[in-house]
DNA sequence: CTGAAAGCGCTTACAG
DNA sequence: CTGAAAGCGCTTACAG
């Protein structure tokens, strides 16, 4: 591995001129520059990031806070692998690097410490569902970082999400015009931004519309499949069902809609089902699930903007305001 | 951010000493190592990475190199999120961070040109199903390597993968039990490995099984559902159909199921359907998809394993040979 | 068991 | 526009 010095040497100056090619080059001139430019892939000199990093104290890399455990926390990301797509080709454009952080000893500090550890130029968190205070100490942090699904804001520190009462909304307002009166909900764990929005959002528009929600007719789920199913077997069980069930996520709402077949009663015929997500699922599934989509991309590319923005500005400008993506909603063959 | 230096001087020994209580405590006396250690906690030092990678060489990071950019290069692979958080807690056990490669300029140098920058400790490449030219060059290289459904091998370089002939020769063995002797398959692109081990095992089990294989029994997808779908359309078109179809894999699997379903045929009654992958989906979709089950977790953990015994070893120690996972016969309602 | 010193490969005021 | 020099925060022979 060539260094900077042997490249210096290599063309007759100096090892500050040979950096300022590579980062300040329009300060050098034209001659020197193409010298050094030549010599550099000659030689195949590469920059060594650490000692960048030590020098400068920016490291080019973003940490990705992902509890992988989502067995534990009960909640995986419907997304995450899209986020991901799009939140590495978004922070790419920037010559960012994604860091996945190793969890190590625990700790509320845990994330800052890697933070501090390798400089890391601003963090994104995904909701886990659990209110980690590793988590929710990074908002407090002077770093840049923007948090998903997780209503988190701080000095630095802003968050993305749906337009989940909105989304709501729609599902309610969709059901409505089909003339549902009877419209239950299977909502999310009260704990998680999505879980909470989602439901308020639903008595809202409910109200809104002057349809009455009677309590029998709020459950609750934890976004996995069997909850979906045991819920609606409740709500099937009531001794006035609902016509319309608006579940807070796709897969309770496959798990509904088993619940539904099961029952001998068929969809939508008996009972209507709208979704939340549009998962790869919901597409597949018979008869094809209605639900309100998310902005799956544009959670990553949102994040990477706004961490960005964060990173380009001074310590002490404002974060940016949170995001909030639009939904629509996507007919199929449950409502 | 408090430093090494000022760490040594707030308990009065010499920063060589810090440095060993970290890093080989068992040199130093107890004393000035509990002395170190609590002065440490009290000042919240932390040591800083970028520092110690500079001096030692070692960043403690593994790269994934994982083209993002599906649509391009024609396969996804099914298991992505899974094998990440194999991979991540794994490496996590051995204080090792995954450093997702942002793609820079193009180049068969590209993702050997972040290693060396970042003095990365390893690799894991992730098949795309493309013969990325930059991917292919860093098991020719110097650094630990392996690479996942992808044969590749080299000094420090293997990989894993699944006992794909086998799977497919378990597939055979099933349907031939059940008693179909006019058995088709769908077959994934020749140029990824599984596409290709599928489809020989699949070959030599029913000439084990003396079963005839016609060539028009041999269909061709991309892994996407809509070329199983096209593909089984195909073989129900022909003038003696299969009674039984593998599909390499449970994406296309689905979408065979929608065309025997479309041309108004009955599963399994008409035609049996085996998939390859068990995915998520193979569970819900009605009637349930019989598949051939792969070790997901296995994927991680053996390359974490791989990859932290090359690392762990001298740089001309052979590298560990390729481990080939179990696979098994998930039966559901297909076949 | 411990310290002084050199070195890892860069960047960046400061002069010129 | 360019160079000499200090400094970023560690590790690790080498002495003692």
């Amino acid at each position: 591995m060539a260094t900077i010095r042997e490249l210096a040497r290599h063309c007759g100056v100096s090892v500050a001129t040979v950096s300022r090619v590579f980062n300040t080059p329009e300060v050098v001139s034209q001659a020197t520059r193409q010298k050094v430019e030549a010599a550099a892939a000659e030689i195949g000199y590469l920059p060594n990031e650490s000692a960048r990093t030590l020098a400068t104290k920016k490291s080019n890399m973003i940490g990705l806070v992902w509890d992988t455990d989502h067995r534990s926390t009960g909640w995986r990301h419907p997304f995450l692998q899209e986020i991901l797509v799009a939140l590495k080709s978004a922070l790419s454009a920037h010559g960012l690097h994604l860091l996945l952080l190793a969890s190590g000893p625990d700790g509320p500090e845990r994330h800052l410490r890697s933070v501090r550890r390798h400089n890391l130029d601003g963090v994104v968190l995904i909701d886990n569902g659990s209110r980690d205070p590793a988590v929710l100490g990074l908002a407090d942090a002077d770093i840049p970082c923007v948090a998903l699904d997780l209503p988190l804001t701080g000095p630095r520190c802003t968050h993305v999400t749906s337009d989940n009462r909105g989304g709501a909304a729609q599902a309610v307002a969709y059901l409505h015009k089909r003339g549902h009166r009877r419209i239950a909900t299977i909502a999310g764990p009260a704990r998680t931004g999505p879980g909470a929005d989602r439901l308020s959002g639903f008595r809202d528009a409910l109200a809104a519309h002057n349809v009455p929600l009677p309590p029998e007719y709020v459950t609750h789920g934890d976004f996995y499949l069997a909850s979906g199913r045991a819920a609606m077997r409740e709500l099937l069980l009531l001794d006035t069902p609902p016509t319309a069930v608006f579940v807070a996520g796709d897969e309770m709402a496959v798990g509904a809609l088993q619940a539904v077949t099961e029952a001998g009663l068929r969809i939508p015929a008996h009972v209507s089902i709208v979704g939340f997500d549009d998962i790869e699922l919901a597409a597949l599934i018979p008869p094809g699930l209605t639900t309100i989509a998310q902005d799956r991309a544009g959670f990553g590319t949102a994040a990477a903007e706004a961490l960005i923005a964060m990173i380009q500005s001074p310590a002490d400008a404002p974060a940016p305001p949170p995001i909030i993506l639009p939904t629509s909603l996507v007919r199929r063959g449950t409502a």
